[in-house]
RNA sequence: GCCGGGGUGGUGGAACGGUAUACACGGCGAACUUAAAAUUCGCUACCCGUGAGGGUUUGUGGGUUCGAAUCCCACCCCCGGCACCA
């Protein structure tokens, strides 16, 4: 049978082409960054992975993206550093130990090993000469180094704090573990119980992570975070305690209004609140005690939600407003929260919504002290929550209550009623976690000197590996006697050692500083590298971790730098956060859900460049979005076209040099559009707009003959565009032509402005903001030139119908509008 | 509830305050084929109209402007985070 002459080309086979060169860049180690080398560094990073089992398509949505930057800044002619690791502490391990019997650092570690070769699949230019996993001893051995240092400085400190309990299970749970106020498990209702527990003192630093100045990040994260650190300027004032048997003396509280402090009904007190017991009375004690043990049981979002009416009990005891001398009864609320500002809360009935509501309820009086404008002494029909001039406030009424704040601090001072405070909604961060699979806190307890840190030499605290992980009343650790009992480093006492392991945000923390010099033994991070390779200049990553993640990791930093560990006053210099990829659900991805999509029929089917595009594809990085498979076949079709458009020469030797000049008007385009949208990560439209450098190939070699060389400069190009996004067929595809390896060691292409430049334009003509016709022009046109040819128009006269034109507004090359 | 983001054809989406619906999926029609797949070409927001053409449309309602998907106000719905999932 005869063959055609298409039938004898090669067609394109990603997979095996792929594995072709996933191989070659493996024995080449093409993306093993040299840290030593010369030239300018742009450090890539990417967070890492937690290691849930295999590598969904939640992992490739934000990896094919920054694998696609990184190697588009080292076309870039950057040193580029692209570092990967493993997220191998934490909850999932445990459980999964639990519900199958694995111990959790073979399944932590068995996954880690399938994710790597999975990892490479993607064709990611990842350096994994410098792979960190979290769980070695090698790199938790830093994180007790830092808590020794930051116990030593007093930014670790230890204090009782709530825990999720589950009274059946006798263990502690996470808030994921408990659903509807129930434990997942045994369906138990979980109680919250008072630990002995670590805190990382961040609000020492809330000031400085206010300040953005030294970064580029987004606007909606910097008011994120800004938001959750929460800084209000305000007056603490001291409300005055006069009750036999209690020692305090006063009730200290806060307010950001002290302009109301003449109109105080009520002082309301957190149900947690030390006096609380104290100062009950006890013909209300029941009713306390009752309030108390009900909202220890609602969640804070439960508890702070201004949806619901406010709720509260009277303890029955009173204390004294200094201001005006009235009394005052103390209720408690389980809106105020014992960790903001003093754990209690003035009620101002007449200028808080909720307060007003909850004075209506109760029939309690609401006298006005900041007069709204035109006030005429009635009483309000609503609380006055804006500025106003002060009333019924003594020696204050008459001045504007935005002054009187001041002056009622400046008074409360000289009186020794309170002071000036700054407040912030922050809290220190609990790093205490009661579980198994975690950095041990390298600390011990001896009954005599008190916490002690393990001294430097004795570090890592190694993770005992025969530990019981079974939920039981402790933490694991706790009951295994060999980690438990030591001697005191001071005094050499018989002691417990600290059985707590920490939160695995630590591990988040620092791992991109561990990434330059893995192996490392003198500190956690060869000085020299540090100071060359850090700040980081990129990082991407899901927008989930906006606040938490990328809080607690500016704020570790600092810490570093207070060490001396590094240098710079930020570590990351540019964020980038893209959307979440959910199921087909809409729910976001995760194993526990079961809705993770796994890429490898897709990935067999049509390649990994294939799969990589099409989430780069299907809509802007930064919103996420469900996951659907559908349009994969419009990624495979253009990969196809592309690869006969460039292993398919068509006929040369055009004459025509209008169209030699529309291709490489095309190309040059291309190039443009191209750059700037992968500057601006817009993969979506860079894509599209090689879809449409494609077709126009296709139409210019249907049209005849093409001219050689402007052909050659349109694939040429082509094939370097395609080189962050699509690394496998870019590399075949420039190696077919002739091109030199690797195509991603080529400089990234430039494109020559006047070459982009079109010859003519459409003019849109309106009339009164109504497209009616639209004229081709010249590109030059002038505005006269315009106007006149608009008013010429046929459809335009017809819809002026004989109007004169009022205004006739002119944008120019683009449109005319003719108003009548 | 609070903080942040979003809502555009049948679907994913495109659009410096200036041609709404690029690019792609799907659908419909055609070519090639014994046939299917693949490939290629054409059509495809909605309504009225045989047609030329006209009208409507970017979650809802209002406003600013010669001109609004884009800016402002109010409301509805969806997504992320809310401190022990990571």
């Amino acid at each position: 049978m005869e063959q055609t002459t298409e039938a004898k080309l090669e067609r394109y086979n990603p997979g095996e082409i792929e594995k072709k060169w996933q191989e070659r860049w493996a024995a080449d180690r093409l993306y093993e960054t040299d840290l030593e080398a010369d030239g300018e560094k742009f450090y890539f990073l990417t967070m890492l992975p937690y290691t849930s089992g295999d590598l969904h398509v939640g992992h490739w949505y934000p990896m094919s993206p920054s694998d696609a930057a990184a190697r588009y800044q080292r076309m870039r002619g950057k040193n580029v550093f692209y570092p990967i690791g493993f997220d191998a502490f934490g909850l999932p391990a445990e459980n999964a130990a639990i519900k199958r019997g694995i111990h959790p650092r073979k399944w932590t570690y068995e996954n880690v090993e399938r994710m790597r070769g999975q990892l490479r699949r993607m064709g990611a230019m990842f350096d994994f000469s410098k792979e960190v996993v979290t769980a070695d001893p090698e790199f938790y051995r830093w994180n007790q180094w830092f808590f020794v240092k930051m116990f030593e400085r007093d930014l670790a400190y230890r204090k009782m704090a709530p825990a999720n309990w589950c009274p059946s299970c006798q263990t502690v749970l996470a808030n994921e573990q408990v659903v509807n106020g129930a434990c997942e498990r045994c369906g138990t209702t979980v109680v919250q119980r008072d630990l002995d527990q670590w805190f990382f003192r961040i609000r020492n630093y809330a000031d400085e992570l206010l300040d953005f100045s030294q970064v580029d990040w987004p606007e909606p994260i910097r008011i994120m975070q800004t938001n959750w650190i929460g800084r209000s300027e305000g007056l603490e004032a001291s409300f005055a305690l006069d009750i036999e048997n209690v020692d305090a003396k006063e009730i200290r509280v806060f307010t950001t209004r002290p302009d109301t402090i003449f109109g105080v009904t009520s002082m309301v007190l957190a149900p947690e609140h030390p006096l609380v017991p104290q100062i009950t009375t006890p013909d209300h004690r029941a009713e306390v005690e009752a309030y108390v043990e009900n909202a220890r049981k609602q969640t804070e979002i439960e508890r702070t939600s201004t949806d619901r009416e406010k709720t509260g009990v009277f303890t029955g005891a009173y204390c004294t407003n200094r201001f005006n001398g009235e009394q005052v009864p103390i209720w408690i609320a389980d809106y105020a929260l014992v960790w903001y500002g003093t754990g209690a809360v003035m009620g101002v009935p007449a200028h808080d919504e909720r307060d007003y509501v909850f004075a209506k309820k109760w029939g309690m009086d609401i006298p006005v002290v900041v007069a709204p404008p035109g006030w005429d002494g009635s009483p309000l029909e609503e609380a006055y929550a804006a500025p106003g001039v002060m009333v019924n406030s003594g020696r204050f009424d008459g001045t504007p209550s935005e002054e009187a704040k001041s002056a009622i601090i400046a008074h409360a001072e000289e009186q020794g009623w309170g002071e000036r405070k700054v407040t912030y909604r922050i809290r220190d961060w609990l790093i205490s976690r009661q579980r198994y699979w975690g950095t041990p806190i390298p600390i011990i307890h001896c009954p005599k000197d008190g916490p002690v840190a393990v001294s430097e030499d004795e570090l890592p605290v190694l993770l005992p590996e025969d530990a019981e992980f079974a939920p039981t009343g402790e933490s694991p650790l706790a009951r295994h006697e060999g980690f438990v009992n030591v001697k005191c480093p001071k005094c050499g006492e018989p002691s417990r050692r600290e059985t707590d392991t920490m939160d695995t945000f630590m591990d988040s923390n620092w791992y991109f500083v561990r990434y330059l010099s893995p192996d490392y033994d003198k500190g956690p991070v060869d000085p020299k590298l540090a100071e060359r390779w850090l700040p980081v200049d990129q990082y991407t990553g899901g927008a989930e971790h906006a606040v938490m993640h990328l809080l607690y990791t500016r704020f570790f930093w600092k810490v570093m730098r207070d060490l001396g560990v590094v240098t710079a006053d930020e570590p990351i210099k540019r964020l980038f956060n893209q959307g979440q990829i959910l199921g087909p659900d809409g729910q976001r991805m995760s194993k526990s859900r079961g809705n993770v999509v796994a890429p490898d029929s897709q990935v067999a089917k049509y390649g990994a460049d294939a799969f990589r595009c099409y989430l780069m594809f299907i809509g802007p990085w930064e919103d996420g979005g469900p996951f659907r498979v559908d349009g994969i076949s419009g990624i495979e079709r253009w990969l196809n076209r592309a690869w006969s458009a460039v292993t398919n020469e068509p006929t040369f030797g055009s004459e025509d040099a209008a169209a030699t000049k529309e291709l490489r008007r095309l190309t040059h385009q291309t190039i443009k559009r191209v750059t700037g949208d992968v500057e601006g990560y817009r993969w979506n439209t860079a894509i599209s707009a090689l879809m449409e450098m494609v077709n126009g190939l296709s139409k210019a070699r249907e049209a005849g003959p093409v001219d050689r060389e402007a052909w050659t400069e349109a694939t040429r190009n082509m094939t370097l565009l395609m080189a962050p996004m699509a690394p496998h067929i870019a590399e075949e595809l420039w190696s077919r032509t002739g091109g030199e390896y690797s195509v991603h060691m080529q400089s990234w292409p430039a494109w020559d402005e006047d070459l982009t430049r079109e010859d003519e334009i459409t003019l849109v003509v309106q009339v009164n903001g109504k497209v009616r016709d639209r004229i081709t022009a010249p590109a030059g046109i002038a505005e006269d030139a315009a106007k006149e040819l608009a008013l010429a128009s046929e459809p335009v006269a017809k819809h002026l119908e004989g109007r004169t034109p009022r205004q006739v507004i002119y944008v120019p090359g683009k449109l005319v509008n003719i108003v009548v």
